[in-house]
DNA sequence: TATACTGTATATAAAGATATACACACCATC
DNA sequence: GATGGTGTGTATATCTTTATATACAGTATA
């Protein structure tokens, strides 16, 4: 199973994190059910070029919120969690990241209108991308 | 001068970077003009409750970028910049960060319809704050 | 010229990222 | 069924980046 994430390597977000945070996002989305197998440690690491001691700390996160079940010498695996904890990630994921998007913005002296044309702009670019 | 700054401390986003951040929204968005008297790197660390380094930091940075000229014992200035330069930089940061929000609501799964519904809700909200 | 502001430099601690060596699990094959 | 190879996760030591405290140096002015 070869995973969708994508690094930005010069944000300031720890590679950790943003490992973390993409891989919850592909758990509560849906896109991998309980016990699908997730990459080795290696696997990934070497996919998004990045040390194995980086993407376990991520497994390791991941593993104490609940989202992952490691079991040494044989591989880590999608934990079972309900739909309550899925939405509840979902929610504050992404509702956060938009606050962030528009504050930012007004910092920058954007107009309501401007806000609003440059994010359908952007919108329907990520549609055609697909 | 009092500057509209919010640290948000727990975020993985560096201090030094979201100060700089910020203060390029101020000075790109016409709310800082050239000339204009900075706050000394003690009263904003402690405006912000972060060490003197740390804003040091931010405004060392922000003058490698051209953005603000400082003078041992005098003070920190606002520098000129051109117009072009201030439109660069708030296009792109601001076209950035809701690249990246669109993207997360993507790997949750959001539908288009939810994404816009998302925005439109939170956009509204931060109407209703000021 | 004292003093109370400015920015600057040095040394140290905590967090993030790495390489390298270690330990457990599976499985082919002898 | 013992054993070697190759896959898995784990632990230790080290380097870089981020954040800090403390001491230093320039500027203005009462």
């Amino acid at each position: 199973m070869k995973l969708p994430i994508q690094l930005s390597k010069d944000s300031r977000e720890p590679i950790y994190h943003q490992i973390e945070q993409q891989l919850k996002a592909l758990i509560a989305g849906g896109h991998l059910s309980a016990g699908v197998a997730l990459p080795s440690i290696r696997v990934l690491s070497k996919e998004l070029e990045v040390s194995v001691i980086t993407t376990r700390r991520a497994y390791q996160n991941l593993e104490n919120d609940g989202f992952i079940k490691t079991i040494q010498g044989k591989g880590t695996f999608v934990a079972e969690l309900d739909q309550s904890l899925k939405n509840a990630t979902k929610q504050s994921a992404v509702y956060d990241v938009f606050q962030h998007a528009i504050e930012t913005a007004r910092n920058y002296d954007y107009t309501h209108s401007q806000i609003k044309e440059l994010f359908l702009t952007i919108l329907h670019e990520s549609e055609r991308r697909e």
